[in-house]
DNA sequence: GTGTATATCTCGGGG
DNA sequence: CCCCGAGGTATACAC
């Protein structure tokens, strides 16, 4: 990684044109070659950059980056204030847990949470316009489909209500009921949902993934 | 703005819990006090990153944000490489030209672009689902609402159909199309449109911005 | 590669 | 202050 500091003034032409005037400011220049223009402020989002892959070319003091379908960076550097080169190695990358797909799995292990005697039949399901999320029998033997939002807004319950029109097609999964599940759902969404026959529920993350490790809790009271 | 380059491990706790294993990054600390964690890959987006405003804490090369919701990022160093520290000033920022507010702009200037003999009768119509891009007239008398995206995909042609939904039940608008109106509309979304008896267009931005322009081109040969 | 859905989205505007 | 929508969205994943 390059790390530059200088004064400069930048020219972004793309999807749009932008345009930095003269300031102080970190060139960032990674080993994929992608590059990125701070500001001393502004959470973690560049000013400006390009994405790898990206050609580069440096001529008196002004470096042109090409993009892939190309856009160009330009940066006239004014004074160069630092110029360090880091050697940092492969990322062993990031771990994360407790997005959507995670509270897909726990729904999925544990769909009563969605409804008293409700048992998975499939995740991920196809469709022609994409997968539902779970698809379940209830009690009454009627198919649930089931679509999960880490928080639930307006374009969950759209993307639901395509889903079940197709599924509605199908004369093996009928009768069909969908339920538009989020560890928070929006108030506005909840109407819409109920308006289209889908019920709203709200389920406890923290709640479902202790119900899952239930078992050891009781040896650590 | 401060950026240290060391060998660390890095923890977050706040939406999601996520670690990275030990490994040489750039860690920047911006005036603003906000924290980013960087690899050397992966575009501009850091590992991990705590947004201002946050607390510091330090204690045995153990650093600990805190953010306002109680969310907290530790990243504890094992071997510092480098220690830089730099006043960038204030950034006058960034100019900005091409995005979706400046081709609403451009057709409500020219809403002939979108329909012979196209009048227009309000930009942002307010509904109470929120405001309709343009409200036009056709040359047959008919209403035509307008939604406007840079790119045209699913999401906008149901929110088109929802402004719809209202206007269609106020007696001084009716009878009332739709037009869907994008740089370039996806395949999906222009069967969804027709479906739902809105007319999808593609306008050229380019041509639009052009024909603003042509008394000046007509000096500039 | 295209399409689809998510994101600790970020960022800006309006009520 | 939160809600909502746009983004040069970026990113992962299925087809």
């Amino acid at each position: 990684m390059r790390l530059v500091i200088a004064r400069c003034t930048v020219d972004y032409q793309g999807r749009l044109t932008a345009h930095l005037p003269s300031a102080v400011r970190l060139v960032m220049i990674k080993a994929d070659g992608c590059v990125a223009v701070h500001a001393d402020g502004g959470a973690y989002k560049p000013l400006n950059w390009m994405n790898a892959p990206n050609t580069f070319h440096e001529a008196d003091g002004v470096w042109t980056v090409t993009g892939s379908k190309g856009e160009t960076l330009q940066i006239a550097l004014e004074e160069v204030v630092d110029d360090l080169d880091v050697d940092m190695g492969q990322d062993p990358g990031l771990y994360k847990d407790g997005v959507e797909a995670h509270l897909q799995q726990l729904l999925a292990g544990d769909p009563a949470a969605l409804g008293q005697g409700m048992r998975l039949m499939r995740a991920e399901h196809p469709t022609d316009i994409g997968p539902v999320d779970l698809l379940c029998r209830a009690e009454d033997g009627a198919t649930v489909a089931v679509e999960i939002k880490r928080r639930g807004e307006i374009p969950g319950v759209e993307q639901l209500g395509r889903y079940l029109e197709r599924l509605e097609r199908d004369p093996l999964l009928v009768p069909v009921r969908g339920v538009f599940a989020a560890q928070e759902i929006k108030p506005q969404a909840k109407v819409l949902a109920r308006e289209r026959g889908i019920e709203p529920v709200e389920v406890d993350y923290d709640a479902l993934a202790g119900r899952e490790t239930g078992e050891l809790r009781l040896f650590d009271p």
